[in-house]
DNA sequence: ATCCCGGGTTGCGTAAAACGCGAAATAGTT
DNA sequence: AACTATTTCGCGTTTTACGCAACCCGGGAT
């Protein structure tokens, strides 16, 4: 018997719905069928009554409603007291854009270190585009990465800011901001002729791609990059117009060099957050770093 | 987190020694080593120290091992609860030999019927020696069979009795009668002239084969026989000599038919006992079953 | 020194478990 | 009658656990 069976579980016998506690469980409903039913083979009776119409506790059920929460607390506070007993082991690995690392991570690991000294921390940096494929991959624990439009169901996000993602281009004087300094609105672009700089894929990607569409944009691409940081420092080259989350260009050392478009139409902007395995939550010091993260920006987002 | 680890754990903590602990708990030493690992991963912290000579508990191990110790008991305790409730339900596949029916399944199933009718018992019998076959084909959840010499080790095994292996001979007069009724030992036999009615296959095959091999008899093979009850009846028509447990004979109806020869080379007794897949048995109605069954025949054999 | 030996860990291939999807079954609703 | 809501079941796929064997590492014994 597992843990997770008693989650499933008392989520089952709160709700009386399969379908929806499958859906605040983030799993299939079968799944959930299959988890209670799994646990009444190996009790040996039925916990819920199903016909049809109406779940119901049976007396099984009940009683064991009572020792599933009962167990299910201890375990919780067995995890806290190891858990705030300090001495937590182990290491996280870590995945992330240069400019997270400064801006997002700097002050959470601050606060980590300081209180899980023995938990090493391996941290990687890259394309930010990559972040969600090296978590599937199991190649780091966890990645900060803008949220994509649809999250694989398996990885865990937990958004910790918003930055607004804007078109920038040079501020030296050059041809490309002449094209575009006194625009307002995408229909005062000549876009057949501007030399566009965009990321190679990732969530940006995505996320300019349906803006695009959105507006009938029918763009030349210049380059494409990956890594937010190198559309930055080409745009401020004079390369171009590009996009980029604000918190990169203002994080950045080309805060002078370049600066935003103000169009009418607005871009979505990108949350910004933590993502993990779903299942490497049960790992005390992840799930330690996941709170930190959690506390640092505010809990809720 | 899972029970299974808990107990693994508790093992590992009191023996202090991996090896031990899985020779103990029927299961490899790697398979051992990597739950606790997988413990000390979720928990962060290492529970025991090992350093290639001795293994300790930790503080945290410590700590753990009163959680688990006390976890567990609950657990136990909430089973027992729920089984003695009395309304345990599902069902029970048994296979077995038609005699194993009879002599040794009939007490049993008559003291478990009345403490649990509401489950379901399927019974199927057939040559014992495919008992352990149909157990790890997970077509019967438990079969009574002799103990193979060497047990698969997801299986367990819950010795009930021992019958002695005999060799016997037809009563009526006969030639086969004629050349081993006053045989004492091995060598009085002319082993190359008697025919002789063996197992196809299973645990009796390989207990006469090895008796064979180590007193040097080369027998004719007058028949290979699926099934015990099958060969006493053709030692009881004259056949000729077959080898079968004393039980098979005293429980079936051929007991004046056939006579035990009385060699001074006596083989290896039969354990016979239940065997189950380890793993079904955190099912509650089978650990009841098998529980009946430890109870019924003195619990330690 | 060198070679085994006891004892734990690790890589790899395989077997089992869990899952998600979609079909089926069945009431209640429009 | 068609439609919706809800649970279970069969099937193919993914994930996890296991056993085997190789390996690593200290401690004697030769």
């Amino acid at each position: 018997m597992e843990t997770r069976a008693l989650q499933v579980f008392l989520s089952v016998a709160e709700t009386l719905n399969f379908s929806r506690s499958a859906e605040q469980l983030h799993m299939s409903v079968s799944a959930v069928s299959r988890t209670v039913g799994r646990l009444e083979d190996q009790l040996g009776q039925p916990l819920l009554e199903r016909d049809r119409r109406r779940v119901r506790l049976t007396g099984a059920g009940r009683e064991f409603r009572e020792y599933a929460r009962h167990t299910l607390a201890e375990w919780q506070q067995l995890r806290r007291r190891l858990g705030s007993e300090g001495e937590l082991s182990g290491e996280v690995s870590l995945y992330c854009s240069v400019t997270a690392s400064y801006s997002v991570l700097a002050p959470l690991l601050e606060t980590f270190r300081i209180r899980y000294p023995a938990v090493e921390i391996m941290l990687h940096t890259g394309d930010q585009a990559d972040g969600i494929d090296r978590i599937l991959n199991a190649q780091d624990d966890v990645a900060v990465s803008g949220r994509p439009s649809q999250l694989p169901s398996r990885v865990a996000f937990l958004p910790l800011l918003e930055s607004p993602l804007r078109l920038w281009r040079p501020t030296a004087e050059c041809a490309v901001r002449e094209q575009v300094q006194s625009a307002r609105s995408v229909a005062d672009i000549d876009w057949a002729n501007l030399p566009l700089i965009v990321p190679e894929r990732g969530v940006t990607k995505d996320l300019l791609d349906s803006w695009m569409a959105l507006h009938g944009v029918r763009p030349k691409i210049y380059a494409q990059v990956a890594g937010h940081e190198a559309i930055v420092a080409m745009v401020g080259l004079g390369l171009g117009v590009g996009v980029a989350p604000q918190l990169v260009v203002e994080a950045g050392g080309m805060s002078d060099r370049v600066a935003a478009l103000d169009l009418q139409e607005a871009l979505d902007p990108l949350s910004i957050g933590l993502c993990c395995l779903a299942r490497r939550l049960s790992s005390l010091p992840l799930q330690a770093f996941w709170d930190v993260a959690g506390q640092t920006y505010g809990e809720a987002v």
